[in-house]
DNA sequence: TACTTTTGTCACCAGTTAGTGATATAATTT
DNA sequence: AAATTATATCACTAACTGGTGACAAAAGTA
């Protein structure tokens, strides 16, 4: 017989692997206690050990990953230089990155899909931090753009085209075509990437 | 004993208002064999035999029911009649319509949100019939608008309105704000309400 | 070396799932 | 009234779920 290896550190980085590769490869459906230790090679009594059970683990998986849609320090650092004018072509920009974040990101796309069916401890914990740093940006935006509350509800719009975005990327796990458009295709995503610059465009005419 | 009253049709109708009543109040996340005949008081065995096992039931269940979002005959007939000026507005009406729609029908919800989740021959079913409806609609608004496709990608740009109304309406099930908009008031919903004519007033003025 | 603690395995529990064969009883036909 | 068919119940299976107590073996300590 090898001796076998002992390592608390690294038997719990296990358990949290196997998470990320279930939800990865069958979605949030599949986790459980015996899918993931048996994932893990491992007994399932460790994860009551390490982690107080399947909740402390999940906590410790969201806790190592960035279960927000990541904005990278160079569209931030944009949102400061931009002058007046720029900030309209930014807000597609982000927007747009946003979509390719979450399209490229299987497993944010089940953690969101997740966060809309079962209200636990984690889901509420990760959307509230999202919702944060997804409000955060759009505030800078807002600001940037200097639009009085009163003309322009740049919240409300705003909400509708993210909305839309998540909406479309994760729908698009399960279906092909959205109101004719080709939600598999590259071709069907530039007509949407195309249609947020119109729509953004064409909000903004009227301040501008 | 009281007897028992016998009565096939009567049994089978028994079933699927069952069905009805978990999804209502439980998600479909509680739907199974064992739920829906102890909801329906009848044994499980009849699911089977009267209609070919789970798969079966909920086929019956979705056809007695209209799970595509109703558009009344109201709505058809304004679009029929409408005018080209008239039109823009009518766009604002529909989405409206169908955001309502949405947010009162918990079982249009939970089958939206599982047609999310799980690729099976009901939801795939479910949303091919919604998207051809869906889609119908959107095509009589089009020809109406006579915008020439190289103009504005309506399609493109409907299908990011309406995801966005669906996803704010799914989302709301479980989260109270979203950027910084209260989705759990009536005062959020009128604020996307109105930002919606404000997009569409926007989009379509440059072309009329 | 002998003892203790940490790390990991194994075997079992009670509860739930989908599915089925045998049986009882009501309704219909002969 | 007797026989047949349709309708519904019951009791069971095998496989799975989350959860736990008893044990084994490695590592650290006296």
């Amino acid at each position: 017989m090898a001796k076998t290896e002992r390592n608390k550190e690294q038997t719990k980085q296990k358990f949290i692997d196997a998470v990320s590769k279930i939800i990865v490869r069958d979605g949030f459906k599949a986790i459980g206690i015996n899918t993931i230790s048996k994932e893990a090679g491992l007994d399932k009594v460790l994860i009551y050990r390490y982690f107080d059970g399947l909740d402390g683990l999940l906590h410790a998986f969201a806790k190592q990953k960035d279960f927000y849609i990541n904005i990278s320090e160079e569209i931030y650092k944009s949102i400061e230089n931009a002058s007046k004018d720029d900030v309209k072509q930014l807000v597609v920009v982000v927007l747009n990155n946003q979509l390719r974040e979450l399209r490229s990101n299987k497993e944010l796309q089940e953690l969101m899909l997740w966060e809309m069916i079962e209200r636990n401890e984690l889901t509420i914990a990760i959307a509230k931090e999202r919702e944060k740093k997804g409000y955060e940006l759009s505030k800078k935006l807002k600001e940037k753009m200097n639009i009085p509350d009163a003309e322009l509800d740049v919240d409300a719009i705003m909400s509708i085209l993210v909305s839309g975005l998540y909406y479309l990327a994760l729908r698009s796990r399960t279906v092909d075509v959205f109101n004719g458009v080709e939600i598999d295709t590259n071709a069907g995503w530039l007509r949407i990437e195309s249609a947020i610059q119109t729509i953004v465009n064409n909000l903004f005419n009227s301040i501008n």
